[in-house]
This record gives structure tokens, C-alpha cells and sequence, in this order.
DNA sequence: GCGAAATTGTTCGTTTATGTTCGTTTTTAT
DNA sequence: ATAAAAACGAACATAAACGAACAATTTCGC
């Protein structure tokens, strides 16, 4: 078969393990050592992946380190979370992906539909969908936060306020005992307010990492979601609350 | 079965899958490997698919990759130019950067100013100047466009619409004999007319290719410019029209 | 039904990808 | 520091995929 399909999945796994290895790959797509190492030579020579003694890294020049390292945390729950998340997506909708890693996620797994609007205030989902065919990308204006490529502010909530979605896929800094969803960037909060505002159907997607922070900032409750996808059971009561709320859980453990 | 049936399908199980084999094709339509390679073939033409060994792919990042050559044309003369034109911005005003492989060059120069206000309709302006540290970045909103990571239409006219810019600095698809700006793209079109409109002064940055090129939408006319960076001598009577308009010509050859 | 055009199948020489072997370099353990 | 083990990359062999040319088949207009 192809170099070009395995290098596709090398770098795909590179990203979500933050590196490869020699042998690891080599199982995986049953092929011999050399066969992989050419591979890595020829991902390393075009600058898409570091060559190193066993195997290859994420090239270490990306942009914001901090980001990046929280980017690759938890990456495999989190794909597994945003796979079940884009399962119940259909196609021809209109869409919004607000900021965090877990949404992009989910923008990851939305590549093979069809036909979508998607709206969003995270410049790496915009990077992300702009990769594929069928999809009409809006950014929404707003002010750069660095941190984490979101776009906030007056202009991020003017832009929201001119769409209705069909669905809101919405991540959060934390969620509490209560059921609250807490962020950390009041500007935020604003935003993701806004967007629960004018869709017709939200989903929240937060692996359970979030259940065990907190934040200042209350964005809204589960009550008022559609869904939650998460990774790990949830804690205490929480479930029957949920099933009170008639907020759908949509537990996807890891692997 | 006819070929455009296959066409079709293909192009759905290759959205589906990711990428298609010419054998699995082949089994799957019940035809031979040539009849599915012609198909492969074809479809790659149309740039619909891109053709690798054994099979085929969606074209991930092939407009990226159009894109990314573009830019690599001319790289040394856009940064001397880019350079000059920064050196004329002074640090603590507002800036607009519009689209273009142009203003990219600018942006880059720009990482050692202090207290800007950077607006753009760029995501790869935004997306270089996220790693400034001290400049605030305003996305504006707009339609994706996948080509030039460009935002088009009705909410980036609307954003620009709220500032008032001290410069902008803008690029163009092409400069013609008369002095005219001109572009492919009717939408981008009225971004840069509303730019000049909102800016108190405009610094076009042009390189020679763009003289020798048409374009078939109108934006403005150099008189309506304050400097133009280029890398190389206005060809005619342009450098006496330019000094009768009152418009500086900055010529930086590379090297 | 007949013939032209389009489509698909077949064959074959060429190109590309992968596996194998082996001497060299890097890492690890002592 | 030194030796053993692992990883590496170059060179070659082999197998798979490729595309062009031509033959066979189907489709469609008449």
C-alpha cells in the first residue's frame, strides 16, 4: 500500500501521543522497521515531524508551548469523546465550536461530513475545518486571546448574535458538583452565553479532568444542555440530576 | 454501470474513509484495477481526489499547498520590501493587515513593534502575530476562505466598519499601467474599499509579479495610496503619475 | 438491427514501494 | 571507558502498482 495513507495516520498519531515510535508504528500497520524509518525521514524532511533515536516528536517550533502541552493531554480520551460527540452530528446542519481543545477535538472528527456551516471563535478550529472539502467555515470577529487561539469580546458576541444554529458543541474550563459549567475568562462566559442563546440544541463536551478544577466564572448549567460527553462516570448524584434535567450523558472511556 | 455513478461513490466513501485503495474499489464495484485507476485518475484531475500509490486521499491540504508554493515565490524580495514598509511604522497606532502573501511579510516584521492594534482579515496574519507578545490582535469575522485563509464578506465589512485605523497596509492581485489596484476576488473587493474608507493612511506592498498580471475587479487607484513598497522600478510613466498623486514609491530590490 | 462512440477489460514494459541484508552509528549498561 | 545491544541507513532484490496501447464489450442514436 501507500507511504502516503501511513504518513496521514503517522502524523495523526504523533499529534495525539505528542510522539511515535519506530516499533510501535511498524505493529501497527504490520509493516518492517525500515519501511518506518523511511517514513519518519521523509515526515522529518518536510519539517512535519522530528527525527529522534527510536522514533519521532511533534517539531518542538509550534507555536505556543503551553497550549500545545494541554493539547496533547488526555488526548486519546478526548478523541474517543469527540468521536461519540460527532456520531450523534448529522450533516446539512448549521454548527457552532467554541473554544477549548475538546471542541477542536471534535472539529478533528468532523472532517468526513457533509455539507456543514460551522461557525467559530477558535482560530484552531477554523486551521483545523479549513483542511476540509464540504464545509462553509465563519470565524467570528473578535480579539485574539494568545492563550488559546479563542476570539472574544464585544465583536465575538455581535457576530453570534447574527446566526441561529441548529447546534452548539461548547467546551468549559470547569464542572462542578452542581452541575455548573465555570470557565475561567469572564470575556468567555459572555460568548458561550451568547451561543446557548441562539442554538436551538447544545452539547457539551468536557473530559473529566474538568471535573476535578474549578473556575470563577458561571457560564450556565447542565440543565440547560442536550447533552454532556465525557470520558469517566460521573461523580456523586450527578447522573440523576442529569436524568432529571433530561440532559442526555454520553460516558466514551478511553481506548 | 456508468463511470460517473463511480465517480460519485468514490468521492463518498473516500469523504467517508479518508482515503480509498484500488483494490478495495475495484472488489467493491466489481470492476478491474485499471477501470478504478482511470477513475482515480480522472478525479485527481479534477483535483476532486489527490492520487497516491495504491489509492487515493482527499486533498487535506492541497489549496494549503498551492498556497504555501505562492508564498515561497518571491520570498526574499516580499521580505526586503515587508521590511521597509515596517521600518515606516511607527509603534503605538492602530493597523489594519488585509490579505495576501504581502502583508504576511509586513506581519512578520512587525513582531519587534510595541503597542499596536493589529485588525485583520487574515487568519495567517493572526496567526503570526500570536506569537508577539506586545500587540492586540482583532480577528475580523467573516467567510473562510480556504485559498489564502482569507475572511470575505458581509461580517468582515462590518467589523472593519466599527474602527477607525491610523494605516492600513494592504496587497493586491495586481497592478495594472494606469495605476489601478485590482483583484480576483469581488468579495475582497469591498473589504479593501471599506479599509481605505475606515484608514486614515494606506501603505499598498505589491512586488513586481503583480505588475505583470491582470485582475478583473477594480479596488482603487494608486492616487488613493500614500506609499507603495515594491521590488522593483514602476515600469512607464507610472513613477511620474505616482509623484503627481503624491504617492510615495519605496523600491527595495532584494538582496 | 447497425454502426459509431464510449466504456471496460487485457496485456506488458516501466515505475514505485517494501522487504532483506549488512556495515556503521548511537544508546545503554557495566 | 568499554562492550553489548539497539537503532540506523545504504544497497540490493522482490513484489506491487502503474499507465499506455489495444481488444472486447456495452450504449446509444439512427
Amino acid at each position: 500500500m501507500s507511504h502516503a495513507f501511513r504518513h496521514r495516520d503517522i502524523l495523526e498519531i504523533a499529534r495525539q501521543e505528542g510522539k511515535v515510535t519506530v516499533e510501535g508504528l511498524a505493529q501497527h500497520f504490520g509493516v518492517t522497521l525500515q519501511t518506518i524509518r523511511r517514513d519518519l525521514s521523509d515526515l522529518a524532511e518536510e519539517g512535519r515531524l522530528e527525527r529522534v533515536h527510536g522514533g519521532a516528536m511533534l517539531p518542538s517550533s509550534t507555536s505556543n508551548i503551553g497550549y500545545e502541552q494541554r493539547q496533547t493531554l488526555n488526548a486519546k480520551a478526548k478523541a474517543a469523546m469527540a468521536k461519540a460527540c460527532a456520531q450523534r452530528i448529522p450533516n446539512n446542519i448549521s454548527l457552532f465550536l467554541n473554544i477549548g481543545t475538546s471542541t477542536e477535538a471534535v472539529a478533528r472528527e468532523l472532517r468526513a461530513h457533509k455539507n456543514l456551516l460551522v461557525v467559530t471563535n477558535n482560530m484552531n478550529v477554523a486551521n483545523i475545518l479549513a483542511e476540509t472539502q464540504d464545509c462553509e467555515v465563519v470565524v467570528t470577529g473578535g480579539n485574539l486571546r494568545r492563550a488559546d487561539g479563542g476570539l472574544v469580546g464585544k465583536l465575538a458576541i455581535e457576530t453570534i448574535l447574527q446566526f441561529k444554529f441548529d447546534l452548539a458543541i461548547i467546551g468549559c474550563s470547569a464542572l462542578d458538583r452542581d452541575g455548573d459549567l465555570l470557565d475561567f475568562d469572564i470575556q468567555e462566559v459572555g460568548v458561550s452565553q451568547t451561543i446557548l442563546q441562539q442554538s436551538r440544541k447544545t452539547y457539551l463536551v468536557a473530559d473529566a479532568s474538568k471535573m476535578k478544577r474549578s473556575a470563577p466564572a458561571r457560564i450556565a448549567s447542565l440543565s440547560e444542555i442536550d447533552a454532556l460527553f465525557t470520558d469517566a462516570p460521573l461523580p456523586a448524584d450527578l447522573p440523576q440530576r442529569c436524568a432529571d434535567w433530561d440532559t442526555e450523558v454520553v460516558v466514551t472511556p478511553a481506548g
